[in-house]
DNA sequence: ACCTGAACACCGTTCAAGT
DNA sequence: ACCTGAACACCGTTCAAGT
């Protein structure tokens, strides 16, 4: 058993536990109640919006006052990230592949609404509450698959990934970045035909012969719902035959 | 056939076209030197290091001095996703398979080296030499596999994620973010250890479970090679699957 | 045409001072 | 103990002025 260290405060109060304090004016604000200010900017203005001093104003305090919540911006960004997510579907009855489909699926959708997620989940593993019931959701799925828990594991974190790295290039060649415009970059069409003009067949020789064939500008575009479901069947084929090995 | 359309100059740019000048002065400096500048900056400090400021006094010059070169520091940061990224491994004569498992982990190498890719690499698509490259070089390697332009492009996408993934989450749980420390975490025993002093196992029961079985505090720690691999592998076996259904 | 230097409108974060 | 307000050390980017 190895000893107690302490938690970092954010996580801390990502669990509801604000420090009991006895003397002194109480506190005007919590931890949630800036951390949905911060996500209502986000969702209206993009992450260049989350400033100290927004979120503050809107929360009606002097932007030094966040300084008695919250150590860092950092650490606001990272709670923003579990204060976004609605609980799991209940798993309960269904067969694990179906409910890892749509698992799979209800996270990249919401990445794809909230896009300023993309630019801060990836870099911060699941600390909160929220977060942490989906994976525990994710796990019951596999339960009496015959999976390992090293297997279940490795197979629900391939699954956060994908919807990821789904939901990134569909976001990447849509309307663009927040404000850069991306250029006139719109939609996987543009993309190819922003490609044909760059490469040439020679050095670029598969790629060439792709875009001429069309992968990129068919009348669906590169990456549309048929391409998850694509990468998804990929992943969860491969789990079934794991699973099918386990099971023998 | 579509109109052309202007390219966003910093993609002129990274294809080596400077605007071809005839007077004045000439130009001290090129996008590749700025942005190999930057590189290194960003390897030695991380992405905080890297400001207008300091990238322009690196190559002598005044800050206002780089935006002759750069619409902005966005671009700059593009630019950078291409600069940093060698050559790819050839095909040739290599199986599909073996050639795709090395092709994603030198990816998945390459952005541990420079984790400041991580940032920046998810939000922009590929769109520089260096990149293109290795998009084209995957494509061949799935030459004569039987898979159509589409899948082929969907596979290779799949297996960049992929590397994506793995390489967020060893690094999500390793050193922890540049300055940040994360806060005393590093590596997966000392997550598991967090997690199981914070989850109560009647709301989170799969995931108590899955720690008391140590499935995170192993010998080897959570995301180590074996895990890369068996992500990986679960991939490949999709994609087998699928290359055996087109065979047909 | 290229580069400089001053200037602008911001940042995140600290700290002493009020209550 | 909580919050404010001034202050600090930065940012990215603009623009007129030099050559």
């Amino acid at each position: 058993m190895a000893q107690e260290r302490p938690l970092p405060s954010v996580v801390e109060r990502m669990w509801g536990r604000e420090p009991v304090t006895r003397r002194g004016p109480r506190p005007r604000l919590d931890l949630a109640t800036i951390t949905d200010a911060a996500i209502e900017i986000a969702d209206a203005e993009g992450l260049t919006g989350v400033s100290m001093a927004a979120v503050a104003s809107r929360v009606g305090v002097a932007a030094t006052a966040l300084y008695r919540y919250v150590d860092s911006k950092e650490d606001l960004l990272t709670a923003m990230t579990d204060g976004i997510v609605p609980p799991p579907p209940e798993p309960e009855g269904t067969p694990w592949r179906d409910y890892l489909a749509l698992w799979t699926r209800i996270q990249r959708d919401l990445l794809l609404e909230h896009a300023w997620l993309l630019s801060v989940v990836r870099l911060v593993p699941p600390l909160g509450p929220q977060r942490l019931l989906w994976f525990d959701r994710a796990l019951t799925a596999l339960e009496g698959t015959g999976l390992g828990p090293g297997e279940k594991v490795n197979v629900v974190t391939s699954l956060t990934g994908y919807a990821l790295t789904d939901a990134t290039l569909t976001y990447g060649l849509g309307v663009g970045d927040p404000q850069m415009e991306s250029a006139s970059i719109s939609g996987a069409a543009d993309y190819g035909e922003m490609l044909t003009g760059l490469i040439d067949p020679e050095t670029y020789p598969s790629l060439s012969a792709v875009l001429h064939e069309g992968a990129m500008h068919g009348a669906e575009g590169w990456v549309e719902d048929a391409d998850f479901v694509f990468g998804l069947d990929l992943l969860l084929d491969g789990v079934e035959a794991l699973i099918g090995r386990r099971a023998r």
